[in-house]
DNA sequence: GCTGATACCGTGGTCAGACCACATAAGGAG
DNA sequence: CTCCTTATGTGGTCTGACCACGGTATCAGC
């Protein structure tokens, strides 16, 4: 087979990853110290500061200095952070192409919208109580309706109630996935609104579809909702010339 | 502020990350070496080394030894492996449910059935020359056909079909995505491939379900191509007891 | 002059040791 | 018993060293 010579910090990272997985580590549980690490592995501890680091990127190990209970290693499994940088830094490299960002956007956001309208309906049907994973995007969508907001902190509650959205929908991953995409775009998404000529106007335009949507959503309408999200989504970035740029 | 005191490697990964937007860095362009970024930077050649690695796994730089041009750390920008390793360590620390996964594999994968049908459509009534994207996904379905593989070498190849539908839609996003997801839990669908009773039956069953899809998408027939990718999805890990496990 | 073997040098990969900053825990002074 | 000081253990960082590797330059032999 002739291996590669095993890499000192792969050698760390598949010990901890095999450790995940047979569940000798889980969520809330602390990492060996890193000086110990290294000498039960044989490496050295730069080599474990390497897959520690890797790890810590990507948002499963969260580190702190100092003593006790809240220091040293401890696994977290946050995805967010790492979604967001893994997407971020290869839109800066031009791996992935903003038109294909928000595409996956709309993808992921049309599904989401329709899977919670579906998941109304069966509600409805069945006559429990509703609208309760809502909540959280309701907040959103009453906090937009100041007036005095920036673009830019208008578009971080937007953010926010499009996240709330995919949350609500129970899905961890399309969940992270779709805060990721936003984060990676976020630069663009701000500078195209300063680009917006009449900014007010286009805010009131988002909040008025933001209603809809929620509307659509509680009222079980999955394809309304799903057309809605769609167009809401398409006529921003056209608006804001991001797709053509 | 209170700044966070700018931990050092974090200083590098900014400095590269502002390069990269900025068109300084580009694909194919060759990093400072490790001791002279340290320098640039003000920082030691480890801090340096933990973001190079950081961005290694990332797949936005390969590193390589020895000398010439195809040394030191280049640019490449290849998401999947980033994608793969994220969804990976996240599935193994129990940040993403499998079924998550499995859904958000759903939802990805019907869109691109239904976008590739819809452009199929598309050049259908302009006339235009169609199917050439298809290519490398009939290819895998051709040596498919083999009678002699093992569950393993089947699911690498049902793998790589899959892969190529992506890719024929041109995203790149969703590309990488679909890649992850199903990297991610390779090792579950292949251990459900052995719990699977008459294995040849179900490759069979498999292999026309491929051509039923492939047959949709080039007739332009975007509802059935997202119905029967649904049905093949859901069935598979219906009966492997993916989604129950 | 041409060809081939050899030494050189720059690169990433790794290790060892040292020191710092930080936060808790342990111990002593009042 | 309380409060302050000290000890201890952790991650964070830097420095220096050495290795493996692979082009490149050099030089001997033809």
């Amino acid at each position: 087979m002739a291996d590669a010579p095993a890499r000192a910090w792969r050698v760390v990272l598949e010990k901890i990853e095999s450790d995940l997985l047979e569940g000798v580590l889980r969520p809330g549980d602390h990492l060996p110290p890193e000086r110990e690490l290294a000498a039960a592995l044989g490496v050295g501890r730069s080599s474990v500061r390497e897959a520690l680091r890797v790890l810590d990127v990507l948002g499963l190990i969260r580190t702190a200095t100092g003593s006790g209970p809240a220091s040293g290693a401890i696994v977290i499994a946050t995805p967010h952070g790492g979604m967001a940088a893994l997407l971020r830094l290869q839109v800066a490299a031009r791996g992935f192409a903003i038109e294909d960002v928000v595409r996956t956007r709309l993808i992921l956001e049309t599904a989401v919208a329709g899977s919670l309208a579906r998941e109304a309906e069966d509600a409805r049907l069945a006559g429990s109580e509703t609208g309760e994973e809502l909540a959280e995007a309701r907040g959103m969508l009453a906090a937009m309706e100041m007036s005095e907001l920036s673009p830019a902190e208008f578009l971080a509650l937007d953010a926010r109630f499009h996240t709330a959205l995919a949350e609500a929908s129970g899905n961890s991953v399309v969940a992270a996935m779709m805060a990721g995409l936003r984060t990676s775009i976020e630069s663009y998404v701000i500078a195209g609104a300063e680009r917006v000529g009449n900014w007010a106007a286009t805010a009131d335009r988002l909040r008025a579809q933001h209603r809809e949507i929620i509307d659509a959503i509680a009222a079980g309408d999955s394809a309304r909702a799903t057309r809605l999200v769609h167009d809401h989504i398409t006529g921003y970035y056209a608006q804001s010339g991001l797709t053509a740029d």
